[in-house]
DNA sequence: GAAATTAGTGAACGGTGTTCACTAAATGAA
DNA sequence: TTCATTTAGTGAACACCGTTCACTAATTTC
């Protein structure tokens, strides 16, 4: 049946990633043939979309808990950085199966319909969180208030993704050793780079321009 | 000959990027049979990570040469961090390919031998250019030099791919509008992004301690 | 001019996602 | 119960993929 199939692709994907999972092994996973599969989803896209799908829903769900626990602001934000983070590299393969995509910037109309399609998105509902975050910190006079929540949002969205991916990507990161000092582990890296993200957006009385010259 | 197939190679993975890159398709496109480009190559990957390698070593020289502009420090910054993003997305499948391998954590000694590989790399030239930009800040006193500058790089490296990859992936980021206010084009985000991490590096007297609590 | 190296080929192997005519079982209606 | 209909599942095939290998034909070397 259906689940058992999502569950023997959830077995290989997470392993062996995209380059593992067939459908013909697949369907020797469960005993069955190949064809029996297609009764279930129409095509393999299908259902790694569900399996990449699930793994958000408990990503974004994750970071929805971590923002909204009693810790105090900056632990709060920090705590939700390295959840994401973490949760991501947990299982690299559907994080960055999930960005994988390259679509044609022909298409100059995207644009238009992305929000909707965003904002109900597990994607779009993480993000949000990271703009109430950033609401708050400047409701408490914490973080400069000149930002546009939602700009900085993507700014700092983009900061963990880059981590995220260089940890998945990169064999070694951020243990790249030119001398053993500059070695770091993974979590202490996570925390070194959130506290670098959350001061960005503090208010700071000795630089006068928050945004830059040119924006 | 070899640079035709390289030349071919190049024209549809600039366009389709693996994908639409066989090696059929190439034996095609140069009237040659699928066997002849064996006698050029050992493998298709083989011939993908020379494309990939040439992108790099453009992308490396261009923020080389952003690095050595008689700009003042703050613009010079931008101007890498700008240019990096730029020829990132300009050659989205070169940027996300090159990205592409989940290498299994099982193997504990990979860090050993990474940094002799990095180093020489043109990634790790163009990480050691940024190692030496937090270096001049801190030398010049803008950047705050309680920072190790080799951590510090590999935070401003993360945050930057993160960006070209947002940018890459995400069909209409940053244009993605909650509101028509909240839109962004990419050039104008690219450089918010700049200026926010230029600023999380500053010297900042309002917060004491610049690396976060539990660091 | 003969021998040896090289460029290039066609056919095949084992793999992939997917389709489709087909059987066999389960279900529903009379 | 029996017949009709839907459904689950299959095996064989299609068109593609990367790659190999025995082979020819041209070129170079002596």
């Amino acid at each position: 049946m259906r689940s058992s199939i999502l569950d023997a692709a959830e077995r290989v994907f997470s392993k062996e990633g995209e380059a593992g999972l067939s459908i013909r092994r697949l369907a020797d996973e469960i005993d069955y043939s190949p064809a029996a599969i297609y009764k279930y989803f129409g095509s393999k896209d299908e259902l790694l979309d569900e399996l990449k799908e699930s793994f958000f829903e408990r990503l974004m769900s994750t970071i929805d808990k971590a923002s909204l626990t009693a810790l105090p602001f900056e632990a709060r934000v920090r705590q939700c950085f390295a959840r994401y983070v973490e949760t991501a590299i947990e299982r690299p393969h559907h994080y960055a199966a999930a960005f994988s995509s390259v679509p044609d910037t022909s298409a100059a109309h995207v644009a238009d319909i992305c929000w909707e399609e965003f904002e109900t998105s597990h994607k779009g509902q993480a993000f949000m969180v990271v703009v109430g975050l950033v609401r708050e910190g400047q409701e408490i006079g914490v973080f400069d208030a000149s930002f546009d929540p939602f700009i900085a949002a993507k700014s700092l969205w983009a900061s963990m993704h880059g981590v995220a991916l260089l940890l998945i990507h990169l064999p070694g990161f951020p243990v790249i050793l030119p001398t053993p000092d500059h070695g770091i582990n993974t979590a202490a890296f996570i925390q070194f780079h959130a506290g670098l993200l959350f001061r960005s957006l503090c208010v700071a009385p000795s630089s006068p321009e928050p945004s830059g010259h040119t924006l």
